[in-house]
DNA sequence: GCATCCGATGTAAACGTTTACACTAATACC
DNA sequence: GGTATTAGTGTAAACGTTTACATCGGATGC
């Protein structure tokens, strides 16, 4: 009863094992009368194939590993729904795994390719450098691979990628605060081995530096992309000698963060405070105030990654275009407001 | 070079390939001089063993799959985070899918089940009643099955579980509501098909008839368990004939929803209308004001259940007891303030 | 009615491992 | 020094499929 196989339907049968084996993965090419006989074996028997020796004997396996930055990040489980949706179109399954840390080192690239478990890997993550060349060389000969949202180093711009472009979506969120006459704009950023949040920050430096506006040292702070990170950074610059009026976040989460720390600071969002975010998490609509951000269609990211690796998978490797820029969106709500005249801009209204 | 297998490096290591299969898995059992030749024609063909042939002849996966109601719940992401842990102490890969609804059919159980390509199932979400003799049928014999946080219908009280006592947290919740002089308390609930939160329900319900207190037409609102079901949910409560002064959420994400809500119509949280969640989400803290609501141990259910499922795959079926009851706790925040004296909350201070 | 062809089925090899068993050579024991 | 033991290695079967090829029977064409 435990483990029935395909024999056993054969001989219940009365046919050989190919023919059921013909029954299950090509019916047309029975004849209606043993179709029945052998669907009925497969009834009464129980019997249900097993998938380890069917992927074992055809070398696939139907999964794709998708390697995400940290599974409780409401971003990426986003990009997840969209990975998932197209995985379920296109018949995978999703094998999931975090970095937990910032970036994924080579070695852990490397394990997974190693066990060819998965016939591709979506990465979502950022990739240590210092890995580069064992990535390329191994991996990139070995298993087809889609970075998603990650901006990666020179070295890997090989890599079919799907992605904003972050350095001008961090801009047009500068540019924002900046033409609702913010002068002094603060950024919280993300560690300084993110490559996505370098690009982010580098728009913001751009927007900053083509509006002729300085920014001051200690008003660039880097923790990690969490709203306890984000808690940290912000406290840091409430006490600037130099306090910023508006505060850019390198993502929604750390926005989270740096709200809830100027509220504790008895600062008022946005009239003491503007803060902007980075992703447009559900959530951002729901804060008090509701914030202001940049939308990434993440869903669309994750569907385009995984349309994109089955075509890696399939089509063999390389395809036309590597990388795949989406659109960006500025959403407008309420965590931004003109500064108030004066040094501090705490008291006076509107 | 991009397909080695055991045989070329047994050809250019001079040795039979049980011998490399040896060096692999019993090195002990080999000759200091022999593996290194092996080990030497390894490195030089750059062979990986095949993962796929090798579970399939060990007949084993190294994998469970996990069920989420929804993967970008954060709740059940930090669910996921202490399977995630256990899973890779023990040596196991999460393969995850979603209901999305609020019910696993006991079609999609099967398919499941059927393509044992897992050793196991983790299931998080709800099940269909209707389909609960096929689960018992099929799946029982064959697949080992433990079901984290969600209660399951009489019938399945056979298969292993790991959760907090639902009704008596909720219970906790309602009576530190009435304890603060609440008597108008209302709840919104998810869907009726949710056992767990008819769980939730239950200990409302106890708690409001041990405090003698009514439980008004209309205070029990049902909707999806998610931050739009309870924007929803809460413009009904809001508009009730008798509005309480406290709403007790299913979830936090619900509460999320229902203090969005609440501030729209121009109400005060604390002051006008108390919140009390459910879960503990690490947003809870961050919001404004931060949630009072009842803690789940998340990242300890998933532990537990992970190493549960696998001393059901190991040690055979049938652990010793069955259900597994972890502590909750009530986190007391700002969401909840006394009533304010008089019918309608909105003025008069303290 | 015979040759031809085609469609349905069976036979057996193959996929890449692991592992029981057989074998050899060396060590230990008397 | 011969036998018993053992450690190291090789041989080959097995896991459950899929599939190329062989086979067989019946229908078709003449």
């Amino acid at each position: 009863m435990t483990d029935v196989s395909i024999k056993q339907v054969a001989k219940l049968a009365g046919v050989s094992i190919a023919t059921v084996s013909r029954c299950l993965n090509s019916p047309e090419k029975v004849t209606a009368k043993t179709r029945s006989k052998v669907e009925r074996a497969i009834s009464k028997t129980g019997y249900t194939p097993n998938e380890i020796a069917r992927n074992f004997r055809r070398g696939r396996s139907n999964m794709i590993m998708v390697v995400l930055p940290s599974i409780g990040d409401p971003f990426f489980t986003r990009v997840m729904l969209g990975i998932r949706e197209a995985a379920k179109r296109t018949g995978y399954s999703l094998l999931i795994d975090e970095t937990a840390g910032n970036t994924i080192t080579a070695d852990e690239i490397g394990a997974m390719v190693v066990s060819k478990q998965a016939e591709g890997i979506i990465l979502l993550a950022s990739l240590s450098p210092f890995g580069t060349e064992v990535v390329s060389t191994t991996s990139r000969r070995t298993l087809p691979i889609v970075i998603g949202c990650e901006t990666v180093s020179a070295e890997l711009a090989q890599f079919p990628a799907v992605r904003i472009d972050n350095a001008a979506a961090a801009a047009d969120a500068t540019n924002y605060l900046i033409q609702q006459g913010h002068r002094r704009i603060a950024m919280i950023s993300g560690q300084k081995s993110s490559l996505l949040t370098r690009d982010r920050e580098a728009g913001y430096r751009r927007a900053m530096a083509h509006a002729e506006l300085a920014i001051e040292d200690g008003w660039i702070v880097y923790g990690r992309l969490t709203i306890d990170g984000a808690c940290e950074a912000t406290r840091a610059l409430l006490a600037h000698a130099a306090p910023p009026t508006a505060i850019f976040c390198a993502n929604d989460l750390m926005a989270v963060g740096c709200m809830h720390e100027i509220r504790r600071a008895g600062r008022d969002i946005p009239k003491d405070v503007s803060v902007v975010g980075f992703d447009d998490i559900v959530l951002a609509a729901v804060l008090d105030p509701p914030l202001t951000t940049i939308r990434q269609p993440a869903q669309e990211i994750g569907r385009r990654v995984m349309y994109r690796l089955c075509r890696e998978i399939e089509h063999g490797r390389h395809d036309d275009g590597q990388l795949e820029i989406v659109p960006h969106e500025l959403v407008v709500r309420a965590s931004v407001a003109p500064p108030v005249k004066g040094r501090r801009g705490s008291r006076g209204s509107a």
